[in-house]
DNA sequence: GCAACCAGTTGTAAAATGCAATCAGTTGAG
DNA sequence: CTCAACTGATTGCATTTTACAACTGGTTGC
């Protein structure tokens, strides 16, 4: 997709974005906190290929939603921060899986956080935004609550599985 | 796409509409009342072509976004109609168009709307909703106010046009 | 009767995707 | 120092999706 279709900003968003792949790479590092190539290749729910994540990478590096950094542990890692305008996807995403969560056959254990991230509306969205701006971007955040809303996600998920593993 | 890689809620929304022109379809519905096969076809910014409108179509039919009936006033003419299910696909394209229209270089007269809408927040959403499920879905509003959502994007639209046309 | 309009379908080329194998450099254990 | 495991990718090839134009069979209004 090299060329523009329109000036609209939903296609615009779409031309970047709009693929199969680029969101749940998204979502992955937002989420799951994945950082390298290995992480996002191997941990994923769907299986991404490796030369589709390598060009979902640079794709999403050059369009100014992530970077890249060598990891100084490694000479070989990278490790990929989002941009702010990379985490400013997190109220895309949470519109997207609140209306998966309510309309299309979600498992369990991977619709809880949908389920309380669209509960929590806006506001959680903006206090997680905040954890990620600290995590991708370096910047304090003022509220510091116990626990921050990436853990309380976690833990939800972990919670689920628990039950499933063990049913009552 | 058959086979379902996750049940991700965000996985399984990109599956459903996750392509480049589902959700312009839908938009063009819900922004520009285009109901019938030949307007989204022919009026749309990003021409579309005819075999993969019919598709998208087709398949949103299928998974419940949209209805498909006879019009009355021609025996070939069908009348796409959004479902409950697509009219909540609402908050996903404002929050995208949000998203394009901070990041991207989106074009002044199709940014206006995204920008409202933005301004306008979940609150208007709602009521352009609701104005929505009245349009597509017969079910009277309650709240009637003197202009609706929808009025007042188009409304900007065309002042943003006329001023462009004619500059001070 | 006929031109314009209606919702699509068909054929074909180009592009994107999926998959497995592979690559060259890095690291850490022995 | 050797070597297996790991690193971020790249390559080749089959399949799928998309793009574009022409076309179909039918309807409508003049």
């Amino acid at each position: 997709m090299d060329t523009q279709r329109s000036g609209c900003p939903i296609n615009l968003t779409l031309e970047v974005v709009g693929d199969k792949w680029s969101l749940l790479v998204v979502r992955d590092i937002i989420f799951g906190n994945r950082r390298h190539f290995r992480e996002l290749l191997t941990k994923s729910e769907e299986g991404i290929s490796s030369n589709i994540l390598a060009d979902r990478l640079k794709t999403m590096v050059e369009q100014g939603i992530l970077t890249r950094e060598d990891d100084p542990t490694h000479k070989q890692k990278g490790i990929y921060s989002l941009t702010e305008q990379g985490i400013e996807l997190l109220p895309v995403l949470a519109q997207m899986a609140a209306w998966g969560f309510k309309h299309l056959p979600v498992s369990e254990e991977l619709g809880i956080r949908a389920q309380l991230l669209s509960e929590g509306g806006p506001k959680m969205w903006a206090e997680f935004m905040d954890e990620l701006r600290e995590t991708h971007l370096g910047i304090k955040r003022r509220k510091r609550s116990k626990l921050t809303v990436g853990e309380r996600l976690q833990a939800a998920y972990r919670n689920v599985l628990a039950r499933k593993r063990k049913p009552a």
